[in-house]
DNA sequence: GACGCTATATTTAGATC
DNA sequence: GGATCTAAATATAGCGT
């Protein structure tokens, strides 16, 4: 094309070199493209991005979006456009089978919670009756399963914590005794041999608990 | 451009010409935009439709769609595009989040009907008990509303027939008097002058039915 | 329509301002 | 970034095939 050697067919590394080459050319392109819609009566549209991500176009017709309309109507892009519409459909479609599906089910809930009974008949009142005889019963059942797992774990914690109890007392006896015997010598002796316990055995206290757990009692809960 | 005097800038008129030119320059004008984007390292597209409709169209891109969507980016046609996706990710947002909520209300009506209690905490089947005890109460309330105002109903009507029946029973007496008495001469006198009811008026049959309707038996059934 | 040819017209790289 | 100049590279009109 010009002067020194000709031009590789390749991108041009030089950023400046490539930046002036790309406006000459590009002026050069605008105006093939203008003067073949002028000459040869053609419809142009022509999109060019700077490297920069700068826009530059040009359209023959009044508008580039008319001949972009043209061009997507020649290519039947009815295959891009119109499986988005039924896509589109289809996801509303889902949305609201799924609304449906929820009211139905709130308005089942409700019933069976007695909150909504206005419409019932006596047929399906009974038939909620029953259900609600046959889950109460199985939520009574499932608590007091949990209940007296509970319940025997604290019994095992309790026989457990009786024995240490005891086997620390022993203990102590064992430790007190010569200690005892030892001070007898200055002190008057003791009321008995026996050393006197801290407290009632039945009233020991610990961190057992039983009944409903509450809030601050979860150290004992877990699913059986 | 050419050997017999300049070329002037204006529509060729001779069909012929006009298409043998088309070709030429198109092939020129293709050429220019792919050295453009090559060289210069720009997006281009370029669309061009002959004066015969037919379509010929370049793009240094993967696809002419994807530089006409950077079109559409950059020219702001968000009301076009930018909305529409918008909307389709609300709708499909809106469908996950009506499937997590029917999700949710199915585990509860399972559990309020006993069917899932297995990770449920004491604390929960506490609370479902108390519920259901609740709900039970109202169905049963509900329940004998419904059957007393059924039975209420019932006794009117079964008043209201009783009533009837006495009455057509007095007008039959009255009818039967004068004929029994024309009669009188040629036969046996009736056993009293009351006519025999035909059964016992306890035991009237009626289409009453006292108790829970069955399937046959709608003719009795409305809302209070 | 496409291709080749050729004389010209046009474009353009690089330099310079 | 743009404008201008210039020599060389390209593009192309009109022709024939």
């Amino acid at each position: 094309m010009a002067r020194r050697g000709r031009v590789q067919l390749r991108r041009i590394e030089d950023k400046a070199s490539r930046q002036v080459r790309f406006s000459k050319r590009r002026a050069g392109l605008f105006k093939k493209a203008f003067e073949l819609a002028l000459l040869c009566d053609a419809e142009v549209a022509l999109v060019v991005f700077s490297p920069r991500g700068k826009l530059y176009e040009f359209a023959s017709a009044t508008s580039l979006q008319k001949t972009i309309d043209r061009y997507k109507a020649y290519t039947k892009d009815n295959v891009n456009n119109k499986t988005v519409q039924q896509d589109i459909q289809q996801v509303k479609a889902d949305a609201v089978s799924l609304a449906k599906k929820l009211e139905a089910l709130e308005d089942s809930k409700r019933k069976i919670l007695g909150e909504n009974l206005g419409g019932c008949s006596a047929e399906e009142l009974h038939s909620l009756e029953v259900k609600l005889e046959k889950s109460l019963h199985n939520v009574r059942g499932k608590k007091t399963q949990l209940l007296e797992q509970q319940i025997a774990k604290l019994k095992e914690k309790e026989r457990t914590l009786l024995k240490d109890n005891e086997d620390l007392r022993e203990k102590h006896r064992n430790l007190q005794a010569p200690l005892a015997f030892a001070a007898l010598d200055r002190m008057a002796p003791p009321p008995r041999g026996v050393p006197e316990p801290s407290s009632n055995d039945m009233d020991v206290e610990t961190e057992l608990y039983i009944g409903l757990p509450g809030r601050d009692r979860s150290s004992n809960r877990d699913s059986g």
